[in-house]
DNA sequence: TGTACATCAGTGAACGCGCGTTCACTGATGTAC
DNA sequence: TGTACATCAGTGAACGCGCGTTCACTGATGTAC
C-alpha cells in the first residue's frame, strides 16, 4: 500500500550503530500509531524503518529485545521530563504539583508507550538472555521515585505537606498517579470529575488547603 | 505432547450452550496459567477446551469476542466479591477497608485477569460488531464505583472520613486502588513499604487516625 | 598514486509454524407419523 | 411400537497469511602495500 521506494541510503562504515536508533524510533512510531503493542513485530518494525527484516539481527538478539530498548528509552525520557518539571518550579509545593502534572502529561501524550512501560507485557522476555536486566528497570523506577520523594521532603519541611515519611509517601503518591495515568491511557471513556487529578494529588501528597 | 484423548462427550440436544461456558472457562484458565493475554488464541482456547477450533464459531463471532466474554465475566465476579466484602463489614469505616482490601485481593489472586480487565488490550475489537458494547463495561465499572461511593458516604456521615464529595472521592480512591493493584499485577518486583496499601487507602478515603 | 583485499552494512529468498477462518461433512438425538 | 427424517453439536481437512529466523549473498568503503 506504500509504493514509494526511497532506497534508504546505507550507513557508512563505522556508522552501523545508527540503524539501532532508527529501529527503536520505528518501533516507538509504530506503537504510537497503532496503539497496540502486539502490532510491533520484528517484520513490521523493519518495514517501518525501511530495511529488510534480517537487518535487525545485527542490532537486536530478537523481537523482545527491541521492546526492551523501547522501554528503557521511554523510562529515560520520562525521567528527563520529571527533572525538567522540578527544575522550573518555584517552591516545594509547586514542585510536587509540577512533577505530578508532568507525569500525567507524559502518560496522556504517549498512552501506548506508557502502557508498554508499565503494562508488563514485555516482562516474560526478561528471564533469558537479555542485556537489560529487571534490576536495571527497578533502578530507573527508583530514580523516578527519588524525584518525588525529594519534593515531598521539601514540602514537609516547608510545612505544606502533612506527610510523615517522604520515602513511603512518595511510593503512595506515585501509585496514585500511576492509577490515573494508566486508566486514562487504557481507555477513552475515562470516568471521573474534571478535578480528579487534583483530588488524587492533594490527598496523597497530603497538601493543606 | 498430550497424548490422552478423552474424547469429550458431546452435549445433548438443546444443551449446546454449555460449550460457551466451557470456552470461557478454558480462556480464563489459559490466561491464569500463561500470564500472557497474547497466548489466548482461538486455537489455544479450543485445545484447552478439548474441542476442534471451528466449534468455537457456534458460540463466538471471533477471537476478540471470547476476550470480551472473559472481561465481562471478570467484572461481574469482581462486583460480587466487593458486595460480599461490604456485607460482612460491621461499621462504615470497616466497609471502606473491606472493599479496598477485597479489591486488592482480587487483583493479587488473578493478576493476569486483572490486567486483562483494565489493560485495555481488547478494546480495539470493540469498535466493530461486538455484542457487548463499551457502554456495558462502563456501566459495570459504575456499579463497582457505586459500592465505594456508598461506603464513603456512610463514612462521612459517621464522621470517620474527611471526604467532601463521596462520588468524586470514590473515583479518586478507586484510581489509587487501581494503581496499587495494577502495578502489583504487572510486575513481581513491587516497590514499596509493607504498609503501602494502608497509606494509599487512608490518604484517599481521608480516614482520621 | 594505484590496486588488491578485508570488512562492513545490509539484502533476498526460503523455511516451518501457528494463526483465523472456510467448507463440506458426520453421526447422535429427538420428533412426526 | 417402529421407522423415516430433520436438526443439533461438533469435526477434519484445507486455505492463505504474517510471523521469526536461517542462509548464502552483494556491493560499497576503507586500508595495506
Amino acid at each position: 500500500m506504500d509504493p514509494k521506494k526511497p532506497v534508504r541510503a546505507r550507513n557508512r562504515r563505522g556508522e552501523g550503530r545508527k540503524l539501532r536508533e532508527e529501529i527503536i524510533t520505528a518501533a516507538i512510531a509504530l506503537l504510537d500509531e497503532t496503539g497496540d503493542e502486539r502490532s510491533v513485530t520484528l517484520r513490521s518494525v523493519a518495514r517501518k524503518a525501511g530495511i529488510a527484516a534480517p537487518s535487525i539481527y545485527a542490532h537486536f538478539a530478537d523481537q523482545p529485545a527491541i521492546m526492551l530498548a523501547v522501554v528503557q528509552n521511554g523510562l529515560t525520557e520520562l525521567e528527563q521530563v520529571l527533572h525538567a518539571a522540578v527544575a522550573e518550579a518555584a517552591d516545594p509545593e509547586q514542585k510536587v504539583w509540577a512533577i505530578s502534572r508532568a507525569y500525567l502529561k507524559f502518560a496522556a501524550d504517549h498512552p501506548s508507550r506508557y502502557r508498554t512501560l508499565f503494562g508488563g507485557l514485555w516482562i516474560p522476555s526478561i528471564d533469558g538472555d537479555s542485556s537489560l536486566t529487571e534490576q536495571d528497570l527497578v533502578d530507573l523506577g527508583e530514580s523516578t521515585l527519588q524525584i518525588l520523594a525529594d519534593a515531598l521532603h521539601e514540602a514537609i519541611e516547608a510545612g505544606v505537606s502533612g506527610c510523615d515519611d517522604p520515602a513511603k509517601d512518595a511510593v503512595a503518591l506515585w501509585l496514585g498517579l500511576h492509577g490515573v495515568a494508566h486508566q486514562r491511557a487504557a481507555t477513552r471513556v475515562f470516568p471521573g470529575p474534571e478535578d480528579i487529578d487534583e483530588r488524587v494529588i492533594i490527598a496523597l501528597a497530603r497538601l493543606k488547603r
